[in-house]
DNA sequence: AAACAAACCTGTGCGC
DNA sequence: TGCGCACAGGTTTGTT
């Protein structure tokens, strides 16, 4: 569910309701969630603690605390954090509950039903064996920027298929399967033209399409499917989804060119919609 | 190096 | 209405 803008929205909410917030007490439910260390890691990890700032590099959340440490977030599938107050019923699947101190009685809820996604209470000045992942991380299109000239760099260096790059977190660090999608649609590509073919312009056109996708998505504060779990952290769903121009349309008759039909095909492994016509 | 499959889980939607 | 199966936004690992 999750990809760049959607944990883009959720950055921007922590920014705004949980950075500065004292953290009075913590409880973990299932031990999954935090499995990279421990239940009790997490809770001695940020009780008594404040978050100084809320970050993002690609779809993972950072948190750098108070004590030194730093709280890694990750939402995987299915994962949600949500700010409620106190006495509002938990969601199923509640698993990550931290107290906040304010006038407001409310808490920080890490809800997650697939219980892939991971709450991690960590050192940065050890990053590199706590959070390994976070160093293999590619460029972030809005974090750090991705200029055309880096773009054309990193697909006229290999021979790989458009989908499985851009899906590929280790080049460009944030998008996932819908905005892959909606991205190569933007940009005329098809998802298994070979990076290093591309020409010029079909390199301007992808840089373009990147940009252009990630911004409108965030704008739009993310997709929010029909099957829906994604809202951002005060419950609210992002409205990009009625933007989306080839994503779980299938058989659907392409908004671009009309003459068309959305194609569905599997692509790195993944279930991959196109315009037969537009992309090329 | 790149492509592919499977694994980690639970919920939902579809066909019968 | 009920049951079983396929499939879902992510990432890692192991093969080919």
């Amino acid at each position: 569910m999750p990809e760049l803008p959607e944990v883009e929205t959720v950055r921007r909410g922590l920014e705004q309701r949980f950075v500065g917030r004292l953290i009075e007490h913590v409880e973990v439910g299932r031990e999954r969630t935090v499995r990279r260390t421990s239940r009790l890691a997490v809770i001695d990890g940020l009780t008594g603690v404040t978050a100084t700032a809320a970050q993002r590099r690609g779809k993972y959340l950072i948190c750098p605390l108070d004590s030194g440490d730093s709280m890694m977030i990750h939402l995987r599938m299915s994962g949600r954090v949500l700010i409620d107050p106190v006495s509002s019923p938990r969601p199923l699947h509640t698993h990550v509950v931290l107290h906040l101190a304010g006038p407001e009685a409310e808490e920080l809820r890490f809800v997650d039903p697939r219980t892939f996604g991971e709450v991690v209470v960590y050192d940065p000045d050890n990053a590199s064996v706590e959070m390994p992942e976070l160093g293999r991380l590619g460029i972030d299109p809005i974090t750090d920027g991705l200029s055309r000239s880096q773009l054309a760099a990193l697909v006229g260096g290999r021979s790989r298929q458009l989908k499985a790059l851009l899906l590929d977190q280790s080049i460009i660090a944030g998008i996932g399967n819908i905005y892959a999608d909606e991205t190569l649609h933007a940009a005329r590509l098809r998802h298994d033209r070979l990076s290093n073919s591309l020409r010029p312009v079909e390199v301007t056109r992808l840089h373009q399409a990147i940009h252009d996708t990630l911004n409108a998505a965030i704008a739009a504060g993310g997709s929010t499917l029909k099957d829906t779990q994604y809202v951002d952290i005060g419950g609210q769903g992002g409205w990009f989804q009625v933007s989306h121009r080839v994503y779980d349309r299938e058989d659907q008759s392409c908004l671009t060119c009309g003459r068309a039909v959305i194609r569905r095909v599997i692509a790195a492994g993944r279930s991959t919609c196109f315009c037969p016509r537009c992309q090329k």
